[in-house]
DNA sequence: TTGTACGCGTTATCAA
DNA sequence: TTGATAACGCGTACAA
């Protein structure tokens, strides 16, 4: 229907009184051209506003230039932060991105994945919690390099980056105790929070019966509202509890909660957020969080998935370590 | 080199024995097929593993079902937010999104608007302060439907999503002195804000000059640390003002100065916030802000780039009112 | 209902 | 240094 104005590499060639070949040399910077004739074609090409078709010369190098990106859709500071660290390196390499965002449910995961195939990307990167490592394989059988990000996964034309916020928080949980800690620590679990948080407070719990203290579990909505309200219910009979949070806007209602409820933080109520972002330093109190910087981790996924597609990936596993940032949600010990 | 693995539709043709007409038949569920050979077809496509290549289909129908996406890399919740939206229908309608970040530059955004014609999308959304009519009509002369985010301007296959921040902050700023505020009012200019920023300076500015009210302008960086840093300063000696701001983690920025060099907010400072996010809500004191739901614009600029592209877009410019959602930064008058 | 043959806009391999 | 010409993987009139 819109074909008609698409100027083509043969009207090129005809109006610069060459053959395609030639043009198409041109537009390469093979050499082989003399600099009459490449002057001439290029001035044709300017002339007509010419720009070849990514579309035809995909097809024709078997090389598209584009990277899938596999993220939820969830507006999650930390995600944007991620997809920022790879559009950034991913410019500079010359890749552009196309985006499959996913929602909660494994079904439509897949099917992005099986887009992503069609999508004849050169290259994908996959960060959804949805996925395990079978859909993640048969992405992979189909050859596209693939780097996960958040899951243990390494194959033939797989890498993946991982996050080790587990053993973190279990070593602060232990020196939590060494120092004198003598708040119950509670985990705030977040319905279909994910792996991440799974392995968090599985670490949590194994830390604690390790060290046979007592503990407690909470639940709580992935909604600011719903989560401040309910804390505001909470906080009227529970007092001298150590949280920890999954995200900082989850640990921003508890803490705005215990506030608007009379509590002190830290000295009635101490607030560990797991995820911390730039907004751990803005709330009030500020959080104390562990944190990665997601802009470099998104970097270095696709500074390895780049290596993997010309098979010059070494160290196919990568391991971001959480730094924990005290800040005044908790009491230094 | 990795061209081995691919299963094409001759082979799979070849496997049912059948020719690749009746395959690309079955594909695209064309009819005309009988159930035997369709079901023969669909086995061997199953067992082979075969995926249409995206590439092949879009060169050959002229039809990427790929929406390039431009938009400024900084890590703003509500670009992010933009981006959501405009995910969300895409995916609904069989869209996958190109992504082209921009930062601040011209030159660099010109590049971009290159790329997305090269990518022989189907059509574009654009949302960049860099980019003037003139850069955007470029994009469509290559007969790339369009709609453009935050710049008035209409055409033949470009359609535009605007925002009538300006309108809404000068009936605010006369109801303000109507009902009697009597704090100096300031707007804080952040450098390289971008058009929407100084759209609304402008419209402050006339305000107060129509009103004759006398008035301040400031300069902060875009930078939460920074601004905090001076704002900390600023404080030491200034009193009683009424500060309009860009941003939230701005306006925050501004509002824990004030708090951590003890002034009390809205007694002694008012605060106002132009693009508020959710972020309004969860810093202390809540932030009054105005309020426009970027999801919901990004949503509406999808819609209207596919109704562009079927030719059915009737209204091709469609204006967002912000909400002013009143919270504890100012005093209810 | 099925198959043949051509076109989509390039790149790349040969000859010339 | 150039120019035919065959791929690349698919859709689609047209013919059978």
């Amino acid at each position: 229907m819109n074909t008609k104005d698409r100027v083509t590499i043969y009207q090129v060639a005809q109006a610069a009184g060459v053959s395609l070949a030639t043009v198409s040399r041109v537009i390469n910077k093979q050499g082989n051209v003399t600099d009459a004739t490449r002057i001439k074609v290029e001035e044709t090409i300017k002339r007509l506003g010419y720009k070849p078709s990514g579309l035809a010369q995909a097809l024709a190098t078997n090389k598209s230039t584009n990277i899938g990106v596999v993220i939820p859709s969830a507006n999650y500071v930390y995600i944007s932060n991620l997809l920022n660290g790879i559009s950034e390196v991913a410019k500079k390499k010359g890749f552009i991105l196309s985006l499959f965002t996913t929602s909660h449910s494994h079904e439509e995961a897949l099917s992005m994945i099986e887009k992503v195939i069609t999508s004849h990307v050169d290259g994908a990167i996959i960060f959804d919690d949805e996925l395990d490592s079978e859909d993640v394989m048969k992405i992979n059988s189909y050859s596209v390099p693939t780097v996960v990000v958040n899951s243990k996964l390494v194959g033939e034309k797989v890498g993946c980056v991982l996050f080790n916020y587990a053993d973190v928080l279990s070593k602060y949980i232990e020196s939590y105790y060494e120092k004198g800690g003598d708040k119950m620590m509670t985990f705030v679990h977040v319905h279909d929070g994910g792996r991440l948080l799974n392995r968090n407070e599985k670490a949590f719990l194994e830390t604690h019966e390790r060290l046979g203290k007592p503990f407690n579990v909470l639940n709580c909505d992935d909604s600011y509202t719903r989560t401040y309200n309910d804390f505001c219910q909470y906080f009227k009979n529970h007092k001298g509890e150590f949280l920890i949070v999954y995200r900082d806007s989850i640990a921003a209602a508890i803490e705005n909660a215990a506030t608007d409820t009379g509590l002190r933080i830290p000295e009635d109520l101490e607030v560990l957020s797991l995820v911390g972002t730039k907004y751990a330093n803005i709330v009030r109190p500020t959080l104390t969080s562990l944190h990665i910087n997601m802009e470099e981790v998104g970097q270095r996924a696709m500074y390895m998935l780049i290596d993997l597609i010309n098979n010059e990936l070494v160290e196919k596993s990568y391991k971001f370590q959480p730094t924990l940032i005290e800040r005044n949600s908790t009491i230094k010990r």
